[in-house]
DNA sequence: CCTCGCGTGTCACCAAGTGTCAAGGAGGTC
DNA sequence: GACCTCCTTGACACTTGGTGACACGCGAGG
């Protein structure tokens, strides 16, 4: 049940297909614009039929978006493992320090999404809709760290602005030539924001 | 305030259609959902072909999502009119505060709109879209309040802070039976969030 | 009476998705 | 090697969102 090796093949060669077809999406999309690009277009240049693409990705903005998707998971399980004294913003800025590493781990190609998704409005979105959904997984985790009601404001605030403060610097980051360090803006809006997110709730 | 007849006649006629357009919409979407109405649908019950549907909205997302298009307008009109020495966590929260106390004036109706916004994917995701454009004009007429660079750090921050906390108020709001008073739920929100919204720039 | 402008309906068309089915390859059994 | 089974894929048809082109009707003004 854990991880026979035939289960591990067919993932891995399913992670094969999909890789390439981000790879011809990318190229694609990066080039020619989104609207440009048809998912017709996008199959054959990975060659394979339009029905095949649609069977690893939901949607066309699906192969841009996922290609961060990670990053929400990696957020949450930073904030989760993070000790539990340290006062929230320590702990949210390192969830967002951990996210924005693995971008600026990888500048170069992280950038040409980014600059793809902030200027198409269909991707944008998208993204938001991803970021809502890591709000409220953060929120939950914030809430269980305070012993705190997840539904309550206190935790939805908190998240909510430490995400703005990752968006705020990838828009930064992205605007100019990339040679602005992700990290230290990150820094820099934390400590502005730092007492709203330690704050006691009333 | 209203210009010459003729064009005022024209522009009334267009309206009342669009309202027509809106309320069939609105009715067969919040009955039956998004995804279960198609356009044709909401044209013929408002009497009139899709192609003048289109010519009318954007989208079948526009329809629902424009219902709450004035409210970045106001917001960022409230917040250019509000007194030059106000803390920007005093003019922020009034600029948010009319935008809420505009949802809240006709409550049944865009409690509705809301739910169904935030249960239906891709209306959450034009929603947010709007969101973002809105974040970008605070920051822009915080900026000049503050006599900084549109594109610093300081501006877009507060302003993404400012839109969070309306967010999680709509949120709240209508998760709740509506009994919640969203002015309340604002002023709270912003108590917690003024001493970001106030910090020195570095 | 004509015609000009405007809004609308009709039709054709493209692209995003989805359901369905048949073909083919990898692996296991006799 | 023959057979069977599971899984992936391609081909095709279909629905729906959205756009462009054109024709029709209607009121205003010559």
């Amino acid at each position: 049940m854990t991880t026979t090796p035939t289960a591990s093949l067919a993932e891995r060669k399913r992670q094969l297909v999909a890789d390439e077809l981000t790879r011809a999406a990318l190229g694609l999309l990066a080039q020619k614009g989104f609207d440009a690009v048809t998912v017709d277009e996008i199959a054959a240049c990975a060659g394979m039929s339009k029905r095949t693409f649609f069977r690893y990705f939901a949607s066309k903005e699906d192969v841009v978006v996922q290609f961060l998707a990670g990053l929400g998971a990696g957020m949450r399980a930073e904030l989760a493992s993070r000790p539990a004294g340290e006062p929230p913003s320590a702990a949210l800025r390192h969830a967002v320090r951990a996210c924005v590493d693995a971008c600026a781990g990888q500048a170069e190609r992280t950038l040409r999404v980014v600059r793809l998704i902030l200027g198409t409005p269909a991707l944008h979105a998208r993204f938001l809709e991803h970021q809502a959904q890591w709000r409220d997984e953060l929120a939950a985790e914030l809430a269980a760290r305070l012993g705190l009601d997840a539904a309550a404001l206190h935790p939805r605030l908190a998240a909510g602005t430490a995400l703005t403060a990752f968006d705020v610097v990838l828009q930064q980051w992205s605007s100019g030539d990339g040679s602005e360090d992700p990290a230290a803006l990150t820094d820099r809006a934390f400590a502005t924001l730092a007492p709203a997110l330690d704050a006691t709730p009333r």
